[in-house]
DNA sequence: TAGATTGTTAATCGATTAACAATC
DNA sequence: TAGATTGTTAATCGATTAACAATC
């Protein structure tokens, strides 16, 4: 079905294109254009054409397109049409807010468990469930088999951790630790920086006075 | 100083191979190669040096680049070799976790307000210091002229933020929101999407089954 | 000198943009 | 038909990789 490589960036596009869509639908309208989602996504027509056509034609010429079967289409390329379980790695501030980040349930993400190493963590609830010790891992792995980890850990720790979800069969980790983790394909990881975001943004204020 | 367009990805790569800079330095190491920071980065040889020719030539050639003098050079490249004032809007989870973010401290960001429009938040406090109500905001950065604001505030409300960010003199956002800023140049704003990274992450699943 | 590693060029690869025929 | 908008091709632009002379 895949005959060439999609870009990675084509596929963070498509994301945000069904979220608008799912914006779109609630809001009961029900035809778009190439250029009204490039308008809402940071995008441009050209851009979300392309990325479309890497799938197939999905519109009807001079109209636009459906937006519940445009919709439901891209559900079906990224995967988000069926639940996926993941779990958290890591109960500290931003552990907890990931877990209890009411976005990711609205896609379909049930959070299958949390955990920590800090006794004084250990068996606080959350959301009714019990923060868990890391040495159960393997056991709620067994359990629940998450497709997905998300590691919240200090940086040192992020790389043991990730070994025990490779060796517990998870297929998929996002990585918030400062690190580059190292896991055997076709197990996949993506960081997300937030220190490269702001160095970025100060980078940019330094140059404005260069040019 | 700049002749030619610095593409972003390098800008984004140097910020990591400053931080493992920092790290040797403080491990005692004092002298590197392209191929050990390409290692330690996700990166590549050739592609540290390339990053890096576009600013100069560092290295010593058949010995490698000092630590010291790269990190300081980098530092200066990406403008945090001076501190920045930073504010955070939404004192919800994922504000506290950023405002509370250690890593951001290390790198000379210093925070100088969080703000919401909870009644029941304005006023408690974090690290000794209180939750200001947005009202508050104009006057705050009269103050302390921050240059960067990162938004944790739900969707719907991030544009209007913005709005009163750009007319209070902040220059550049880091947006947690799941939306698309509207703001005028020279004004920037990076986008950090975890939505977008899960979703990759689901595409890629689905998708191994293709190939 | 022999070995190592940089800085730089040229080749390759990949993504974006522009343009327009197809078609509703 | 006139107007709108897609799907697709070709042109452009930009980034990565390979290779190697320069040089310690």
């Amino acid at each position: 079905m895949k005959y060439f490589r999609i870009p990675d960036v084509t596929i963070m596009r498509l994301s945000m294109y069904s979220r608008y869509l799912d914006r779109l639908q609630k809001a009961g309208v029900t035809v778009t254009s190439s250029q009204d989602i490039a308008d809402n996504t940071g995008s441009t027509s050209a851009q979300v054409r392309k990325d479309l056509a890497y799938f197939g034609g999905f519109g009807v010429r001079g109209v636009g397109y459906t937006v519940k079967s445009l919709y439901e289409i891209l559900s079906g390329i990224l995967g988000v049409d069926r639940d996926w379980n993941l779990i958290v790695i890591g109960a500290g501030r931003l552990g907890m807010a990931l877990s209890l980040y009411q976005g990711f349930n609205r896609r379909g993400f049930t959070n299958v468990g949390i955990f920590d190493v800090d006794p004084r963590k250990v068996g606080r609830k959350i959301q009714g469930r019990p923060i868990l010790h890391t040495d159960r891992l393997e056991a709620v792995c067994e359990e629940h088999s998450p497709d997905i980890a998300l590691i919240t850990v200090p940086a040192e720790a992020a790389q043991g951790v990730a070994d025990r979800l490779v060796g517990c069969g998870v297929r998929s980790i996002l990585n918030f630790a400062p690190t580059v983790l190292q896991v055997p394909p076709p197990v996949r990881v993506r960081n997300v920086d937030f220190t490269v975001n702001l160095e970025f943004l100060t980078y940019s204020m330094v140059s404005d006075f260069l040019e």
